[in-house]
Order: structure tokens, then sequence, then C-alpha cells
DNA sequence: ATTATACATAGATAGTTATCTATATATACA
DNA sequence: TGTATATATAGATAACTATCTATGTATAAT
């Protein structure tokens, strides 16, 4: 797991407002214009955000005209379905028998239910 | 969607030293102690980050002696895969009909996979 | 050509946070 | 009792960021 690259999208995905822009794109594309009519905001505002969920992957962009239509990318959707999943269960980094010497730690196994 | 509730959370997990440490406990709890000798920051800044997982609802801490054990939380683990799974279908916000007499939006219908 | 609209950029500010050193507290052990 | 160990707290600092106002740019409409 590349715990930095995840960060970068986490970190793009962890600003409210920010998540309920993804919330508005899984419903299909929409321009800025549209989006802004969402929030509270001044427009530049929005332009940011914007900028942040692009260069993190999340969105990507296609001008038409003055329009600038913003789209949720599956392969962003299916790449951070798959790590969340790898960092819930016990298969990735997986350090699962701690240090008995250290703590005496007795960790019941661990049954993973995602 | 609590927006707010969910940024808390996402916040708290979009630290790749914090991400690190949730992929450890997910093999099941450690001791502070343990968990630190994956990493090469000091004490205290464990210490700070614990507090942040903790205060965000993902783990749980018991004490036992001059052990503290962190645990992390099977609800919040299922209560975070649905909001996501939320976030990415179009079924909770959706807005699903861009405002065509603003921008002309052909929006296909998006195919929910997730 | 002029005006309106959609979006971006520049620069400033206030708030947050990841990290450190230094120190305190609490438990275990000799 | 005194010492070592595990963890927390205080305070400082540097970096980042969400937001604003002001302004620029590019396209469309009149």
């Amino acid at each position: 797991m590349d715990y930095e690259k995840m960060s970068v999208m986490m970190k793009a995905m962890a600003d409210p407002n920010r998540m309920k822009i993804i919330d508005i794109l899984s419903c299909g594309r929409q321009c800025a214009y549209e989006v802004l009519e969402h929030f509270d905001f001044t427009q530049p505002t929005l332009s940011h955000h914007m900028k942040m969920l692009e260069k993190a992957g999340i969105v990507t962009v296609s001008k038409e005209g003055q329009w600038h239509f913003y789209t949720l990318r599956d392969a962003f959707v299916n790449q951070f379905m798959s790590s969340i999943i790898k960092l819930f269960s016990n298969e990735d980094h997986c350090i699962c028998q701690p240090n008995q010497t250290v703590c005496e730690n007795v960790a019941e196994e661990k049954v993973t239910t995602v």
C-alpha cells in the first residue's frame, strides 16, 4: 500500500465541501457553474477545490466553449475502494504477531469482515 | 450523508502515518509501544496521532497497567464503508438533473458500479 | 465593438496540524 | 524507596490550507 499516494487522495476527499462535490458528481458530470449553485462560498473558492480534486486524480475536466465539465473518474473510485478494503483487512501490512516479550499482548485473531 | 462527521473521520485517516497505524491495527490490537516500533517519529508524536484516531472514533483504548492497547473499531469500519459506498453511488444526494437551461449539460446516465 | 458570463490566478489572512524538545504522570521492578 | 519504563501534556515552530477580495482571461451575446 502506497500510504503517501493514498494520503493525497484522502486529503482531497476529506474536506466537507469537496466531499459534497464528489457526491454531486457521482450523479454524472456537471459544469462548475452548476456545482457552485449548491454552495455558499465564492467562485474562486470552488475553482480552488476543483483544482485540488483534479490534482488528486479524483475528477477530470472537459472544456466545451466557456463551460468546464467535471467528471468523477471511475479509475479513482475503483482504486480508492480496493485500497480501503486492503487497509481494513489484515492482508497487506500484516504485522499480526505483536511483540509478546514486550507487552504480552494476548491479541485474539481478528476476523476480517470487509 | 453527514459531510462534517465523515470529514472528521477522513481527516483523521488521511495522514500517511495514521493510515499505516490503521493498517497495523487491522491485524489486531497492539499497544502504543509496539506501534511506535514501526515509525521514526518520537513517542509524543505517536501519542498525538493515537489521540486523533480516538477522537475520530476510529480506535478504542483499553488500559492494562502501564500498557495502552489500541483496537480498530468495527463500528467505524462498517460505518465508513457504507458512507463511502453512498458517496460514490448516485442514491444519496442525487442532483441528477443538471440545469439544462444554463449550460446544456448532456449528461449520460451514470451507471453505479459500486 | 461592447458588455455579460464562466472560470482562473494573485495575494493576503486566519486557522489547523505534524513535529519537535522538555517535562509530568503512572505503573512496574529491584 | 528509588529507578526504569510507558504514555501524556505543554509549548513552540514550520508548513499547509480554506477562504476572501481583486483582477485577469476567454468565450458568448447584443
